[in-house]
Formats: structure tokens, sequence, C-alpha cells
DNA sequence: GACTAAGCGAGACGGTACGTCAAGTCTTGTC
DNA sequence: GACAAGACTTGACGTACCGTCTCGCTTAGTC
């Protein structure tokens, strides 16, 4: 008994051109205006083929997280020993992605996706960064004594984004204001 | 010394039906999902007349957050005096909301509205109380020495609001690790 | 016993205002297309007043006809003695008219109205002198033995409109051959 | 036995329907009062399937007079030698549907059609059968020696038809007269 | 001279239809 | 059997007009 089925495997080509053609036009223009006919016109691609692999827009979307294609920026943040001018140089991050317009729509468009899709939401946080990196970085603030124990790492991480997302909502984003609100939570203990 | 127009005048009970469906369908249907076809169909209004007094969707669902037809819930929080219990209660609000699936869902509903129409964005931490509830009573903290001098009180109300509709978007959420949130961020000093 | 009523009569000015606009907009954009928005918009006037007046688009067109807004020509038809030399001059009328796009678009439009309203087709012929001008000289032909007694002028006086009209809607139209048929129905007997 | 399926070729099924229903619903209500949104209801089709094949209304109302889908009758017209009476037969036929008030509605709506959309009007006539069956049989009338050399055969075709739509445009309509028209211009020479 | 009552410009209203876009499903023919 | 292509039904978009119905103003008799 044997699992080989005749005919064409999936296609890697087609599955490259299709995240490539979501990610540019979720760039572009964003999660409401993404359509699947203009993902498989500007893949090259037919439509089946994307619903053949994928259940819905936002699982395109998601996979574009999880691979990375969405922002081009490094959330990873470094250990240099000052905890709250490491958790800054990862705010700065977010920071420069929504100084921008376009930056701000892309990250408001992603907080969209997120609300419409599971698997987004699912991704949205980490694809920041927050657990792998904020969280990771809050941690060590623990073990070395910047923080004390008991400090909810995932929740304090979650607040910082928290903070910059609902401003982005209400279109008012003050950087210098982002960067008091880090050194409140974390500082002056 | 009128500037006002002959002809007649805005018809209240259309506004009032229209508000009244776009309310109902929102919160049985969510963001997506909800048009203005279904709406007029809902309010026994023709199209055009929610075109004529809303330039879109989102500026429907503003005018019922602003008039208060989507939470049942009162966010206004008491000053007992006892700050972390009070911002507690008004967390509470929030997480009780959250704590059904149909109100949690409502809650990504309206971020997803305000992701997509800025005119919702502009009410939706306003009409959860964050400004004139949850701030001003930090602010009092701040006054009464609960709280340092150069607390920045809204920051820090964006962010509590941020943490929990971050892990909504997340399809995670747990009320106790909120509230340790909150007595990590206003607590211990 | 009075009939009387107090108030205001019927503004000559607004009939005015209303019939001109109509002839402008009916030439211009043709039947279809002509709306009594647009005619309200282009007089000046509510469209209430329209209303009052006028039961229909029609019956402004046939109003119009009658007051002979829509065509600058005169169809009235000299006796010089000449039977076909006379009744070519009126065909001429009718061809000069077509023989421009503009004018073709008209005489069609004017058909499409016919169609679709009695009081326009009542007008339609006549207006165009077919009976006082063109089945009177025809009459005249009879009695001065020109033609034989017993000539149907009304009927051969829409078969020449008619053939006109008819080619009109193929928009096919030769002048010469028009010529030919009058002279072939009236003329070597 | 044919076990069709709709496909990405064009599907005869549809194209069937929505000629029926366009058929059936222009002898029903007439040419305004025809709406793509009536025909692709009654034809069970989605309106993107009329739009992607016929360009408009009348595109739809010409394929069926192509297709012989308005009229019952047949206009073609026998020789039996005696041309007054085989153009009176052929008269016979377009009498016998405007003595009906919807076939006269018909015949009414079919040149608003024409006068709307180039399309029908190069169909009308040839649709009544001027070209093939009358115009033919006054050619072989100039054969045989019936109707003097040079007749302008289409034109006395054109004619002879278009006193019926004038008259029928005025909603006047005498058969007796319109036979006699027919003698007068052919007869008695 | 005040009091009607209709005509008027304006335009809101519940509707229908427009022509377009995209959804997700289904076929065809190619590789 | 995956693929590109695209026809199909469905349903929503935002716009244009329909014919009716107020509004508040102006004006023309009647009292």
């Amino acid at each position: 008994m044997s699992d080989h089925r005749a005919g064409p495997t999936r296609s890697a080509a087609a599955r490259e051109s299709i995240l490539d053609a979501t990610a540019r036009l979720f760039r572009e223009q964003g999660y409401d205006h993404l359509t699947i006919e203009g993902i498989a016109r500007a893949a090259g691609v037919g439509k089946q083929t994307i619903y053949r692999w994928w259940p819905s827009r936002g699982a395109l979307i998601a996979d574009c997280l999880i691979e990375g294609r969405l922002f081009d920026v490094d959330f990873d943040v470094p250990n240099t020993g000052e905890l709250v001018s490491d958790v800054e140089t990862w705010l700065g991050r977010i920071l420069a992605i929504i100084e921008n317009p376009d930056g701000s729509a892309l990250l408001r468009s992603l907080v969209g996706a997120a609300t419409e899709d599971a698997a987004v939401g699912d991704q949205l946080s980490a694809s920041l960064g927050v657990e792998r990196s904020l969280a990771e970085r809050l941690s060590i603030g623990v073990t070395d004594g910047q923080l004390p124990a008991g400090t909810p790492v995932e929740q304090v991480g979650d607040a910082i984004l928290g903070a910059v997302i609902v401003q982005s909502l209400s279109r008012r984003s003050d950087p210098e204001e982002s960067r008091r609100l880090v050194r409140f939570i974390l500082g002056a203990r």
C-alpha cells in the first residue's frame, strides 16, 4: 500500500508567487481591498489554486506573517544589560514602522486582519516579536533583578504593544509618550 | 437670523431606525457581514437615506458608539480612594464583556471597524471610558499621591486596554492575568 | 357660486422655463436620458411643479411639439401648382433635419417618445406637418387632377414620412432614394 | 442525451433561458419596463452573465429578433402571380399583429427599442420581412412587368411598413385604409 | 389689513434599477 | 491530478431617478 498518488504535486512556484503577491498587495492596498481575484491575477495563478491550499484571505496573511514577508524589520532585541534601553530599542522598531503613514496603515490593516481571522490573530503579536523577543528580554530582567519576581512579562509585553495599537487606531501616536510609558512601567522601582 | 433652509427636514424616525438596525446587526453578525443594504432592509429605509447622512459603514458605527448603542455597560468608575481596586472595577467591566464569546467578538469587530475607519478609531477608546473614566481616575491617583508625579495617565490607560485587545485578537484571555498586570503597573511602588 | 380659489395662480415663468429646459435637454441628450429631475434642475424649479402640471415626461414633450420648440423648421408647404415638386419641398425639410446626425437622433428620439407616450404619438405626424401641410397639399392635387380621385391622401402622407422614419431607425438614409420614392408614388400615372 | 454542465465555455443553457426570458418579458411588459435585473431574475441567471455576453438591453432584443422569438408570425410572402394580392397578404400579417392591442404595443415597443439601440434598428424591418420577403416580391413584380422598371422596391417596402408604424404611433390604425394605400401605390398604372 | 390657501423652490423619503466588483464553486483542456 | 483560465450564481457596492410627501416662503383673492 503506497500513499504515492499519480500526477503533479503542489507547485512550489505557485505557492511562492501567491504569497509574494499577497504580501505586496497587502502592503500596497491594505487588508480591505485585498481580494482573492486580485491575488490570483497578480500571481498569474488560477483562483482555485489559492482556494485549494488556503481556506481564507486571513490564512494567506498568516502565512505571510509566519514567513516574515510583511515587515522588513528585525524585531530581535539585544541584551545589553540595560533593560529599559533594550526595550526601547524594540519599541523603536515598532515606532519606526508607524511613523510612516504607510507603515501605520500596514499595522492597522494587520490588526484588522486579526479581528476577522483567528489565524492572523495567533500570529500577530508573535510576528512583532512580543513573545520571542520582548517578553524574553523582560524575563531576563526578572532573572537579573531589574524587574521584581512575579512580573507578568507576557502581559507587560502585550500592554506595551497594545498601547501603540490603541493609539494607532485613534490615528494619534507620540513616540516620546510611548517611551515615557515604557520607562514608567519598567522603571523607577 | 436663521440660516436654515426651506424644505423637508431630516427624519428623526429614519435616523433612529437606521442606528437601531446598525447596532443590532453589528452585534449579531460583526463588522464584516455588516452591509448597508442589510441595514436599509432591516431599518425599512432606502439606501440613499443612509448614504445621505453617513459617509460610510464606519460612520454609522461611530455614531452608535457615541450614543452608547453597542454596550449595555457603564464604564464610569467610582472613586473609592483605592486606586488599584477602582481600576480593577473598570477592567472588570471590560473583562465581563469579553468573557462572553459574543462580547469578545463584538470587541474584536469594533477594533476591526476602527482599523478601517478613522471615525470609529476616534471613538473607540473613548467609548470604553478610557479617557473620561480610567485616565481621569488615574489622574486623581497622581493628585493624591498614589501614583508618582509625571505618570503618563493616558498612556497607561491605553496600555491596559491595549493588553486586553491584543489578547482578544489572539483569542486568549485570562482575567486574572489582566488583573495582575494592573497591579503590576500601578502597584508596589 | 364661486369656484375661485384664493392664492397664486399658475406661474407662467415656471411653465416657460420648464418647457424650455425640456426642449433643450431633449435635443441635447435624447428622450432616454431625459429625466424629470434633470429638467427641474435645469429649469430651476421644484419637481413638484412639474408633476403638478404634467402627468409624464411624454406630456412635456407633447407640449414642446405643440409649441414647436423642438424643430426650427417650418413644415408648411407652398402650392406652386407642381405637386411633386411641392411634396419634395416638404420632404426636403425632413431630410435636412436627419441629414445632420443630431437631427437624425432627434427624430428617432421623438419616435421613441411616441412609442412610450400616446400624447406624443398624437402630435408626432401633426408636428411634422403631415396632416396640415403635406396631406393638405395632396388633397389639392386630387382636386386639380394631378392625383386620381380616391387617393388616400392621409395614408400617402404617412407612407412618405414612414419611409423616412423606418430608414432612420436602420441608421440608413438616402435623400435621393427618398425623392425617387415620392416621384414613384405620385408620378407617372 | 446530453449531461451538459456549466463550465468555462459559454453556457448554452444560460443563453437560451436569457433570450427566453427576454422575449417573454418584452412581450408581456414592453421595452420600457424591461430590465436587466428582471431578465436575470426570470432566467435564473446572474446579471453578470448577461453583461458578459450582451452590451445592452437592445442587443438582447436584437438577438431575439434575429432568432424570431418575438413574433409567431411567418412573414414570407407567396408568389401567386398577383402582385397586389401577395403584398396584401404580407400586409395582412402585420395588421393581424397590431389588430390586437398587445400586438400593437409590441410593435410600438419594438420601434422604441430601435430608436434607442442601433442593433435593433438594424434588425427591425428585416425581422418583419421587408427586405427578404416584401421587397423581394416587389422585385419580381418589376421583372414580370406588373411594376415599372426603376421602381424603388426597398423604398416602397419601407413606405408601406412605415405607414403602418406611423399610424400605430398615433394609436390610429385602419386596416382597410392600409390596403387602399397598397392598392394606390402598386395599382392602377 | 389680516387671513387664508394654493403655487413655488427645495429636497427628504422608500423604492427600483443601474452597471461593477468580488465571493466561492465548478469545468475545461493542458501538462 | 495540479494547474491557468474563466464561466457561473449570488449578493453587495454606490449612484441616479422615480413619484410622493413635507417644509417655509410668497402671493392673490376674500372677509
